[in-house]
DNA sequence: CGTAGACCCTGCGCGC
DNA sequence: TGCGCGCAGGGTCTAC
């Protein structure tokens, strides 16, 4: 479910919610996530801590508190971490929940378990295994069309690999991936080595701009997908190629195509992408 | 070294 | 109506 645009709509209808904050009780109801999380970890050293700031790096939400820790969440395919103001009654599937001081209360859902709840030390995050190996982030500086003009050289595969590739670019995941090769006009399955520099800068434009575009719609919700407050987005209805096998290609009215690249499925236009 | 495939898990929609 | 199948937005590990 998540990509980049979903985790930073997240991010950014949390923050107001929780910063400042004191999480008050932290209640875990299952802890077989991706990785079992630490029970007694998270009793001891999360509850009376402050909210300090909401961040995020690729698709991990991370929820900064005082005195040197984070709160780290991964939403995996089918999580989602929302706000509630009164604690209610849990779902199905909710695995975590955090009290906080004013009687509100954040809660993980996640039927699938694919996501991840880590508390780390903020001064060692980014020397964590989870982090360290990560490429820049699309929508930052260093992202542009000579990086992966670089990225590329020695490498073989189809650009769409490139694109997912979480050491090469982070937060372009199925959707977006997808999306971005048919922006900038590429059939997914040309090989690396076999794009020259102008394509290169047509594509890094184009993954910034689908990005872009996606967090201005509040993202995409194709099943499940809903934001801190448990709202949809509305970035499924501007998909050009993904999902729509056997559409129109909005751009120049062929029939997208299906196909499965490592496993997954990749629609694209046989017109325009080439 | 880089790449491909299996695997983790539940829910949904479809065809029969 | 019920069942089995294929499919789903991610990441990691192993085998080659």
């Amino acid at each position: 479910m998540p990509e980049l645009p979903e985790v930073e709509i997240v991010r950014r209808t949390l923050a107001p919610r929780l910063v400042g904050r004191r999480i008050t009780r932290v209640e875990v109801r299952e802890r077989r996530l991706r990785e079992p999380v630490s029970r007694a970890r998270f009793a001891r050293e999360i509850p009376d801590r402050r909210i300090e700031r909401l961040d995020r790096r690729a698709k991990y939400l991370l929820v900064e508190l005082e005195r040197d820790r984070t709160l780290v969440f991964h939403l995996g395919m089918s999580g989602q971490l929302t706000w509630t103001p009164r604690p209610g009654t849990p779902e199905a599937h909710e695995h975590l929940a955090f009290d906080l001081d004013d009687g509100s209360r954040l809660r993980l859902r996640d039927p699938r378990r694919f996501g991840l709840a880590l508390l780390l030390a903020t001064s060692r995050l980014l020397a964590d295994r989870h982090f360290r190996h990560l490429g820049p982030e699309p929508l930052g500086p260093s992202f542009d069309g000579t990086w992966l003009a670089e990225a590329a050289a020695g490498r073989r595969g189809p650009v769409k690999g490139l694109l997912m590739d979480a050491t090469v670019v982070v937060g372009v995941g199925n959707i977006y991936a997808c999306e971005a090769l048919h922006r900038a006009g590429i059939h997914p399955r040309r090989s690396v080595a076999r794009i020259a520099a102008p394509r290169w800068q047509r594509l890094a434009a184009a993954v910034r701009e689908v990005l872009e575009d996606a967090i201005r719609q509040g993202g995409t919700t194709l099943n499940d997908f809903a934001d801190g407050n448990g709202d949809s987005g509305y970035f499924q209805v501007a998909l050009a190629v993904y999902g729509r096998e056997g559409e129109p290609c909005p751009r120049c009215g062929r029939t997208i195509r299906r196909i499965v690249q490592s496993g997954r499925s990749t629609f694209y236009c046989p017109g325009c992408q080439t």
